[in-house]
Formats: C-alpha cells, structure tokens, sequence
DNA sequence: AAAACATACATTTTT
DNA sequence: TGTATGTTTT
C-alpha cells in the first residue's frame, strides 16, 4: 500500500487495512471511514501480490457493490474482484454449478407475488383450509426454515406436532411446485447455495479455491443462511474480513442474526478485532443524541461515538398539525436551505413507512423542490412491467406457469379460465408443463375447437420469441412489447396507456443499460439480476434532487441535512414492532441509523394528527423524542388551541400521562363518537360508536393501532383524553 | 369471455 | 386507504 494512501487514515484504519490473512473483524461505528477501509484492504491485498479474481467482497444492496466496484477503480484495484450482494453472488454460484445442485440455470426467481401464487396452491393441493393456515404465515415459516438451512425433506424427519406436520406437507408441495416451474424463491438461492457449499466437497473446495479473501460488509444483517455460506467458503483459509455494526442492525425480522457479528470471535478465535469509534461525518450535537438514544438499548455492547467535527450543527424537534402541514414545513425548510446554496443532493428525508412518502411528494411538487423518491422495485411492480417481463420470463423458462398463466391472456386473446383450466388439467394428466400442453392444444378433449387454435396460436407466438432470444435484451424486449399486442392494448387508452407506454420506454432503456454493462448480455443473466434489484438500488446520488425514502433504505448513506418525519408512537417505533424488547430495540436501532446518516443538521419532527388508512388518528409522540436527551422537547406545545388535558408534550410522554377520569364515576356519558380515548393495553383511540345502555353501555372504539374493539365499558377502565 | 361492480380484507421494513 | 378477490351483468 502507498505510504500517501496509509497516511490518510487513522491506526485504527490503518491496521483494519494493512492486516492480511486470517480472520479480522472491524466493529464501525457509523461515519467512521468503514467503506473507505474496505475499499482500501481491497487495493492494498491486490498490492500485496494477491490477484483480484481471488478477492471476493458482498455488500448489502448492488447499488452498495457498484459503488464499492467504482472506488476500488479509482485505486487502481480494477476489475477481476467479485463484488456483490449475497443473493448476486448465490445466482452465480448456482448457474456455474446447476448440475451439482439440481436444479437447471435458466431458473426464474420468484419475488413475493410470485410466491403467494404457488403457496396458496400448495395450500390448496394438500387440501387445507386456507383461513386456518393462511398463506402468509405458511410462507414466513417456510422462510424461516430456510434460513435456518432446513429444507423440504430435513423437515419432514422432525415435524413432529400438528401444525409442524401440516407445515412439512405444504412446505413439501411448495418445493415440488417450484421444482416444477423451475424457479427459486430468495430464501433458495441462500439455502441452496450454502448446502451446496457445505455438502458437495468438490464444489466447496473449487470455491473456496477461487474465493481466497472474503470480505463482508454490514455482517450484523446476515442471517443464518449467509452466515453458514460465509463460513463455509473462508474455512479452508480463514481469511474472512467482516465489517459491521451491532447497533445498526435492522433486518431481524427478515432473519438478520445479531448473534452472527456478536460470536465472530468465537467462530475465529484468531481473529484481530479492530474498533472504529471515531466518527468523521456528524455534527457534536447529532452525535450526542444518537449515543444517548442507543444507550438505552439494552441489549447491547457498549460502544462510544467519538466525534472529530468540530463545527456547529443541530437537532431540532418540531410539531405540526398533521401530515399535510408536516410535509409542508419539511419543503420550506429544504427551500430555505436551498436558498442559503445548500445543493439539493445534500438533503434527505426519511420515513418509517413507504405511504408517508405522498404527502411529501405533494408538498415538494406544490414547491417546485426536485425530488426523488427512492423506490426501486415498485416500478417493477407495475402492470405494464410485469406484463413484458412475464413474456421474456416464460421465453427464458418455459416452464415459468406464473409468468405463463400471467400472459396466457394479456393482452386479451379469448383464452379464457375455464380453458386454462382444462390446459392444466391435460399438463397434469401428462405430467407435462403447462407449456408443453399448449403446444399439444389440439389433443385437450375437452376443449371446443376454437379454443385449441388460440392456444396454438399463442404457443406459435411463444415459439417464434423463444428463437430469437439470443444477444441483446434491449431489442428483444422492444420487438415482444409490439409484437404481443401488449403495445396496441395501450395505445388509445387515455392518460394511463400513456403512462404505461412510458413506462415500458423506461425500462426498455435500462436493459439497454444493461446491455452495454454486461460482459455477455443475456437475457437469462438479465432476469436473474432484475430480480434482486432492491429500493435501495434506484438511489441516484448524481441526480441533485432531495432524496424521500425509508429509513431502511437509508441504510450506508449520509446526507447534509436530514429530515426524520412521522416521530410518533406507533409509527416510529412502529406498533407492529414494538411488541416484545428485541423488537422494539430494533425500532430504536432504526432510529439510530437515521439519525446518524445526518452529517450537519438534523430535522425531526411528529404530526398531532395523521390520516392512516383513511382514518383522522389523534397521535402520541414517539416516546424515542424523550430519549435524545434533556431539551429537544422543552418547550412544546400544540398549535392549535387545545381545550381538553392534552395541553403540554411532557404529559403527552407515557410514564407522565395526565391522571385519568375514571369512566365509572362519570354519571353523564361522556363517549361521544369522535371522542379520544386511552385503554389500558390498547392505547389511544377514537370513540366511533356508544350505545348507551347505562351499567351495560358499550363503547366502539377504532385505535391508533387500526384494531377496532367494541368493549363494556363498566370493565374497559377508559380515560378520556 | 370480459367488463363492471361489490365486497371483504389487511394494513412495516425488503433480498 | 387501497388491493384483491368474488359476483353480476353485458
């Protein structure tokens, strides 16, 4: 490594950057240079005479991979290494070695619809009821399965209970029917990569061979799956460098294994662990509040923010009257931020959920501010988008039924359910795929002749694509989109066609993109990739808007000045989150991740009122305000004049709650719909009916939470607020 | 078979 | 609130 490159950093980088083989761990904090630290071990092993095809490094999102890829670059460490996500890397793995893990590498990657349609087939195959075993819950415990590497047949063996046994017949079904599609779901692609590496000695050892530094960012967001895969491929020779940060762990509930950062000393006894406290991005007065915020995670190892800024920033609360008012003064503060030359780029906004983002958007559009919201996969989501992706789906893997069923009438041809139907039953009967069945129309007896030409024609239709699938994508989705008919269903269609044929336009110009990055451009490798694209993937950091997303997609990026809005309870910790500790320490870790991607100011503010679900919702601020630190909510009160006991914010926080008047002593009934109420173990809601039957009197209440409980009021012990 | 309509439903974060 | 499914009409 050049002396002038080392002397940049500080020892503690410096040793994160210049220790080579074995184990290393580097514990960042966040804005401590951890990125640069990466990159820079990259250079300095390539330096050190290892060759780049040896190097393999996973990041979290791809958008995090070609960063990484860019850096790297800039230090002349170009080409050759392997950087990706784990779910790239595991696609990969399986097209190289699809023979050894038996499955074929044309394979499709279902994404959530995908799996909804097949699990509630499953559900239906194995004959059960699916209000007793809803498809959501089957499919989260398959997930879970998986992750913790137990397949199909592993968890037959020890289902043992009712439901485990129930389970085991439909998580059977699940894999038999993508076995038959041809498809893996996420979960696979981890599982079945990491068995494979574990149990098939040659592969492991090719791999192992091949990838001789592993290098892996944000590890305390790996599950169990990538947990196993890492340790497999460095166990040979032990060079695994792990980066990350216990407190921002934020992906539990998708499998995320705190413990998997938390035990890496167990795993590598050997390994040198580095600390990086030193914190080169905030602001003093950001980074006090972060710390006193996590400090109150329990479960945690103590770990100090160290700031070396020196200048002045600041956090500030704010209340507003609801959402609209709240957006509002978010777009006029980034004006007056714009108007003081600040660039548009250097501001962020970031929101608990992705349905907050409207009423910013309005605000922004009402302002003229340049905005991007950062969402990347609901353009996938569109009609319009899945409709032609369905058909280059199903040109790259027949026997996709998904994409198949999807398109078998999109645009309509006169092919109906019914005859769809009989199409399946005939597969069924033949034990051949729905595609092969349509080919072989004119042999379902049970079809009118009309029917079986239109089934031939369409297969006709798929034919002719399939043969022309080779090269490019870009074209080939142009020539499909006119070809199928789906372009003239558009057309004509008023302001939404246009929007879809925009759309399209869209993305026919990024597999273009596409085209011209790809080493060998195809249209099997283009699918498998647009499958894992994440939100995080669509941010555009060249782009000099004001960026609006998640805080999860918030995740590895800082901004100038950051806006955290919708700070209250309920949403911020979200009350799906906050059921159990852990669960709400995550909520907390996820406040801490925002607040630390703030390099100078930070903006934090709570509506009193907000519309959830069409609902007007009085709101409760989020008691992680109180938890900043003395001072951020001295002073404030509500706006608008406010006659009931609901005056002050420091009243407002739980553990000081205004004394309730017990509904027993009231001898008027004082529940009037419309009428804010607190229940003990429900929280705060709207009284929406009162039937008034004296001892006997039930009350409806709606709650923030969106449950609505008609309770007897003589047992519910409600307050009025 | 397709469109129009109605009704139930769930409702976070995402690879 | 919106989606997603089911029902009725054309």
């Amino acid at each position: 490594m050049h002396s002038a490159l080392l002397e940049q950093l500080t020892p503690s980088q410096r040793i994160a950057v210049s220790h080579h083989e074995g184990p290393l761990l580097v514990l960042a904090g966040p804005g401590s240079g951890k990125t640069r630290v990466i990159t820079y071990r990259i250079a300095a092993l390539i330096e050190a005479g290892v060759r780049p095809y040896n190097i393999c490094a996973i990041t979290f999102t791809n958008k995090a991979a070609e960063e990484m890829r860019q850096r790297a670059a800039t230090l002349g460490a170009s080409g050759g290494a392997h950087i990706s996500t784990f779910h790239s890397l595991c696609v990969r793995i399986l097209r190289r070695y699809a023979a050894a893990a038996d499955i074929h590498p044309s394979f499709s990657i279902y994404d959530t619809s995908d799996q909804n349609r097949c699990i509630k087939r499953a559900v239906k195959d194995c004959h059960l009821d699916g209000t007793n075993f809803p498809p959501a819950r089957m499919l989260n415990a398959i997930s879970t399965l998986k992750n913790k590497l137990i397949d199909a047949e592993a968890f037959q063996g020890r289902a043992e209970d009712f439901f485990s046994r129930t389970l085991s017949q439909v998580y059977t079904r699940y894999q038999q029917i993508l076995a038959e599609r041809n498809a893996l779901d996420f979960d696979d692609l981890l599982m079945k990569t990491a068995l494979l590496v574990e149990n098939d000695a040659d592969v492991g050892r090719e791999l192992s061979d091949r990838f001789k530094f592993l290098l892996i960012d944000e590890y305390q967001d790996t599950n169990h799956a990538q947990y196993r895969l890492a340790k497999a491929l460095a166990l040979p020779h032990g060079n695994i460098c792990a980066t990350g940060d216990p407190d921002q762990s934020i992906y539990r509930w998708r499998g995320a294994d705190i413990r998997n950062i938390m035990a890496f000393e167990k795993d590598w006894p050997e390994a040198v662990v580095v600390k990086l406290e030193e914190n080169f991005r905030s602001t003093d007065a950001i980074l006090k509040a972060a710390d006193t915020l996590i400090a109150k995670n329990q479960n945690r190892k103590q770990k100090r923010l160290v700031a070396t800024r020196t200048d002045e920033g600041k956090v500030v609360v704010e209340s507003h009257e609801g959402e609209v008012e709240e957006a509002d003064a978010v777009a006029r503060q980034v004006e007056a931020l714009l108007d003081q030359k600040v660039r548009p780029g250097q501001i962020a906004v970031f929101y608990r959920v992705n349905a907050m983002s409207r009423a910013l958007e309005e605000a922004f559009v009402r302002h003229k501010v340049p905005y991007q919201i950062v969402r990347g996969i609901e353009f996938y989501n569109r009609k319009e988008i899945r409709d032609l992706l369905a058909y280059l789906k199903v040109m790259a893997n027949p026997a996709d039924e998904v994409a198949l069923v999807r398109i078998i009438n999109t645009p309509a041809r006169g092919i109906g359910k019914v005859t769809v139907e009989r199409a399946q039953g005939f597969a069924t009967q033949h034990g051949i795929s729905l595609s092969q069945a349509l080919t072989r129309a004119d042999e379902i007896a049970t079809l009118g002749k009309a029917a079986q030409l239109k089934l031939k024609a369409f297969a006709h239709m798929m034919d002719r694509f399939r043969s022309q699938m080779e090269g490019k994508v870009a074209p080939l989705a142009e020539k499909v989109f006119t070809e199928s008919g789906l372009e003239k269903s558009f057309q004509g269609t008023g302001q939404e066609g246009q929007d879809a044929l925009e759309n399209i336009s869209e993305l026919i110009n990024a597999a273009a993109v596409y085209d011209q990055n790809a080493e060998e451009p195809s249209l099997i490798d283009y699918l498998q990739q647009i499958s894992l694209f994440s939100d995080a993937d669509a941010y555009d950091a060249s782009s000099e808007r004001v960026a609006l997303m998640t805080l999860h997609a918030a995740k590895g990026l800082e901004f100038e000045h950051v806006f955290i809005i919708g700070l209250e309870d309920g949403l911020l910790p979200h009350e799906r989150g906050s059921e159990d500790d852990d669960e709400l320490e995550e909520e907390r870790r996820l406040f801490f991740v925002g607040v630390t991607r703030a390099k100078t100011n930070l903006y934090l503010s709570y509506a009193w009122y907000r519309t959830v679900r069409g609902q007007f919702l009085r709101t409760v601020a989020s008691p992680f305000l109180f938890e900043l630190g003395p001072g951020f909510m001295a002073d404030e009160t509500e706006p608008e004049d406010e006659q009931d006991a609901f005056g002050g914010f420091g009243r407002s926080q739980r553990s000081t709650a205004a004394p309730a008047v017990p509904v027993s002593a009231a001898r008027e009934p004082e529940f009037a719909p419309g009428q804010m109420v607190r229940h003990k173990t429900f929280g705060v809601g709207r009284v929406t009916k009162y039937a008034d039957m004296g001892a006997n009197s039930v009350v409806t209440v709606r709650f923030n939470s969106g449950q609505t409980k008609s309770l007897l009021l003589q047992y519910a012990h409600l307050s009025a607020l």
